[in-house]
DNA sequence: GTTTGCATTAACAATATTGTTAGTCTTGTT
DNA sequence: AACAAGACTAACAATATTGTTAATGCAAAC
């Protein structure tokens, strides 16, 4: 039978768990490598053992996230054959979704990498290609459209970031955001329902002629 | 004559200025209270003969953000003899100039006040009924707006996050939009100002009758 | 069964970091 | 000038934190 629920890896995989919870909830500076290493049930020797330093443990949760972020971005371009409207709504709720799932990654970016000038650089080379192409595919599909007269012509870039924004935010400031004005929808889970219809309105009536 | 620039105050708001910065730069785990002595130009002894410990320090600095936060909140709540529709520009507005001028905050707000319990209650207290009231003022003016069939019957809660959501996130993930997307409209500043103007678009939109 | 290599442990080391303390300096008051 | 009070300093103390090392266990290969 197993050992324990959910948690009888080996020890490496222990660790990397631990580290990536501590370093989510604390940041770099607030985690500390005992910790992790007594979450994971570890000696903290063996945590040195495993990844030498502290740094390049934590460098190898961010190399994780990264690909994770790749993903995201890939699945959020969405099926261009859809029709136009169709294919941003894809996009945004499959963006909305994930973020849903990985409630802490923004903020874990925003703090931990988009502080460090390399990982922002490595950021740009993973990702900035696939935006891009994203982008010009995207402001292409709105041209023809507003040719022909069946939406506004908008920017993508700006569309993007609305999009972005309204997705994550009231994730990242959750506790005020929920505790202040979301609670008055009732739980947690029907506000996040009721804010992602919300967001795909927002966002496709940018679109619409008036 | 004075002696230099801009910062020959007493010791104590040295301090405090240089904690700020170190707290905001930092957060409070990574700030170094010899570092905050330092950039202050005080022995390190100075520090905690002041304010006793890192965590007073830092408390107090919080304290000095809250009531900045309650300002703004105070300031977009927007003249209220204005057309609504100016009302809500006018408001969007000053909320972005405002994280404009503060735009760290935003984020020394969600990690270092957002992640502690009291001070997530000090913010409530401080800032529900305000929040409220205006809810409610807004509310009941979109109301009547609509039943006249002058704008849509929107959610003004709703309304709010999103421009909360819209004007903070970019400042916040500021070097991945910017060094992606917002440097092809030329400088920051520049990027800054379209930005705000999407802004109140996207939100005004909401309102009109299609 | 011995050897070999990796996983693991306990103890130690080095340093960083916060905080204290006893004493000095300065300034204004009598 | 003597005094008093607060500002300030240098040195020290206590602890936390990361990282190392030498020894041990253990399982597979020979």
């Amino acid at each position: 039978m197993d050992k324990e629920k959910n948690i009888p890896q080996d020890t490496e995989t222990r660790i990397l768990q631990a580290a990536e919870k501590e370093f989510f909830e604390k940041g770099y500076a607030g985690a500390r490598t005992t910790s992790i290493a007594e979450a994971a049930g570890v000696t903290h020797a063996m945590l040195h053992y495993y990844f030498r330093t502290k740094d390049k443990l934590f460098e190898r949760i961010v190399l994780e996230k990264m690909n994770a972020l790749g993903d995201i971005i890939l699945s959020a371009i969405g099926d261009s054959d859809l029709p136009l409207e169709e294919r941003i709504r894809q996009g945004i709720e499959r963006h909305f979704d994930f973020i849903s799932l990985n409630r802490d990654l923004p903020k874990f970016i925003v703090n931990e990498v988009l502080t460090r000038p390399e990982h922002i650089e490595m950021m740009r080379q993973n990702a900035l290609h696939i935006v891009n192409s994203l982008l010009e595919n995207l402001q292409h599909e709105i041209d023809e459209y507003a040719a022909r007269g069946l939406c506004r012509k908008i920017d993508a870039r700006m569309l993007l970031i609305d999009v972005v924004s309204l997705n994550i935010f009231p994730f990242m400031a959750a506790p005020i955001v929920y505790g202040a004005i979301g609670n008055t929808y009732g739980s947690y889970d029907e506000f996040l329902a009721l804010r992602k219809k919300e967001n795909i309105e927002t966002i496709l009536n940018k679109l619409k002629i008036r």
